[in-house]
DNA sequence: GGTGTTATGACACCGGTTACCAATGCCGGA
DNA sequence: TCCGGCATTGGTAACCGGTGTCATAACACC
């Protein structure tokens, strides 16, 4: 079935709901125009911010605006616009926390424009997962797409999409692409302090459950706890490292593998809340105290982590932020403020009640 | 400012981005009928799904349809049909987990559609709320809007809306609306589960923390409670029923006043899972043994449920699933399935390790 | 052949935008 | 002083890609 078709949806001539008394007429540019006393086109012009407008005549089409509530039909706009006022969230992320985060970021930004959030989570798995992305372009042309990792981090969708001529902004903890296209978490950082205060707590033997290869945020996290572990002399043992796949089932798999090894590590670091958690369950299964006898820390600072027992030591990204700057970019609007100076929002470490010196 | 404008937006005939090549022409409704040597009204009707047109050249537009791959302009149409194909999320509900969880299931049914699902969060306590939806409904005029608690509780915005003649549906847990309006749960069937459960396992000193007051789905659910006690001759200790909020702290403080009297209960029935991990914290400060000192009880059945230590019973909401009926109850689509005969789906409940014998 | 019903198309319209042109005002140069 | 040239401002028509209305053609039935 064409994409288009609603199931079973018959909207014809006949069946549609009948013509409303209630429907107001809406205001339109014409009746502006008509009452500043100037033509449609000059409406648009301060609508729009054209600098072709004299000042005197641009206050009079401004004052009419406000008395009467009028806004533009954004539909009408699209139209002509041949793009819609849409932002798109691409997303494919386990952890709803963090989705919702991103959400409500976006959404400050755009409360108070016209702009609208749709959601286009997705699933890489998919084969072509790519085209539906595609096909969500061509049909509904959003005025820009706001891609989260991991599927930020896929160069042939961003590809797809400059070919495409559609806006979008990366949200990803590596440069991987133009400046203008990127908000950069700094999530080697993050890790880095992981790393230090693990290794300020006199921890040597520290496990490190990453998340999927196949991801670079993957890659960045473990680089920054390598780097804070190697200033106090430590290094991530092999035999330490385990790759999960960002999900609580991989967490509580891997910890269970390294906790019941002869040689136990006495501080796991996970490369997300939600196998952080996992670690909880699986020390708690082995008969294992937190933190007496395993810190934990994990990376994200979810809610979980606070509502956990004891609550979690973790890295904290400031999702929200990132989302808001990140749609603030799209939609143009001037960023008097985050992200900071490398073009990266800093990452902060919540010391909870997981982790305690050896 | 005015609502629809964009901080610092300027776009006029300078700034706009030049028309690029790679602007694929687009295969409009005139083109189909071109090429199926109608007019373009017939294709529109193809397209509508009308019954004005013969078998035949139903079947010929739809083949240029197919092999063109012309999907109708979603903007176009809406503009003419005085209607956008949006569909809005509207909702006030604290824990992630639920939204995230509606988001699916509706986004399950507008799946292959051309209705986009846009988020309208909102704040019940913010004095104009109505007015940041209604101002949402003039502007976008969307399709239609789902309402899920504890917003669908009110009937003023429900009236606001059909005023404005926009299509709506409410999920709650009571008929408060015609039928075709409602997506119901069965929230009481699902407490009062919980209570015969507690019962069973011999527990008699029962302690409650519900949901605020002003919510309909708190009474619902303490009603169906009661008369799950009822049926063991058991009743609600009015000094062991406390209002929270449906937040995580105010679990944590109900239950810090219920565990450190000297009649300490011996189970509690939270009404959501947030308060019911509230419950679990407060135990573990007091020293308490989950389920050995106190059994609890959730209600929602959120990740977090099943990730904390010991894995918590709890009432499970389809609430994925509830979306999604709602959704194709919107956009008119056949529901060959849920929701069962009483109009209302039925909870389960999830028994796990928080709850024993006394 | 008149009448009713079904199928189709011409045309205006939805509410904005752009392209293009006309009017206005200001300037310098003849 | 008058005129053309140029920048500024505003008007008109066409257009974006669909839909509604209404007239009409095609076809059946009495």
């Amino acid at each position: 079935m064409a994409p288009w078709v609603v199931k079973a949806q018959v909207m014809t001539e006949n069946t549609r709901k009948p013509k409303d008394a209630k429907d107001r007429a809406q205001v339109t540019i014409i009746d502006i125009a008509r009452m500043a006393n100037v033509s449609k086109k000059t409406v648009s012009r301060v609508i729009n911010k054209s600098p072709l407008v004299r000042e005197e005549t641009r206050e009079i089409v401004n004052k009419i605006i406000a008395e009467t509530g009028f806004t533009p039909n954004p539909q009408a706009r699209a139209l002509a616009f041949r793009r819609s006022f849409l932002i798109g969230l691409v997303y494919d992320n386990p952890s709803p926390q963090y989705v919702v985060n991103m959400q409500r970021g976006i959404l400050d930004a755009l409360d108070e424009t016209s702009f609208q959030l749709v959601l286009r989570p997705c699933d890489r798995a998919d084969a072509n997962y790519r085209e539906r992305v595609e096909s969500f372009v061509i049909q509904h042309k959003p005025y820009g797409l706001i891609l989260t990792p991991s599927v930020s981090e896929d160069d042939e969708l961003a590809a797809m999409l400059r070919d495409r001529n559609c806006d979008y902004v990366r949200v990803a903890s590596v440069e991987i692409d133009d400046a203008s296209r990127m908000v950069r978490t700094h999530d080697a950082q993050g890790a880095e302090l992981a790393a230090r205060h693990l290794a300020e707590l006199g921890h040597t033997r520290i496990a490190h459950i990453h998340g999927p290869n196949t991801f670079r945020s993957t890659h960045e996290r473990m680089a920054g706890f390598r780097k804070g572990l190697a200033d106090f002399g430590l290094s991530l043992d092999p035999k330490l490292t385990l790759e999960g796949a960002y999900t609580f089932d991989s967490g509580v798999e891997c910890a269970t593998r390294l906790l019941s090894g002869p040689d136990r590590p006495t501080a796991v670091f996970a490369g997300n809340d939600e196998m952080a958690v996992g670690v909880y369950v699986a020390a708690r299964k082995a008969g294992l105290q937190i933190p007496g006898d395993v810190s934990i820390v994990g990376f994200d600072d979810t809610p979980i982590s606070s509502r956990i027992w004891p609550p979690m030591t973790t890295v904290r990204s400031p999702i929200r932020d990132v989302g808001r700057v990140a749609a603030l970019r799209l939609i143009q609007a001037e960023e008097d403020e985050q992200p900071p100076a490398p073009g990266a929002f800093a990452l902060e470490l919540i010391v909870r009640e997981s982790t305690q010196a050896l």
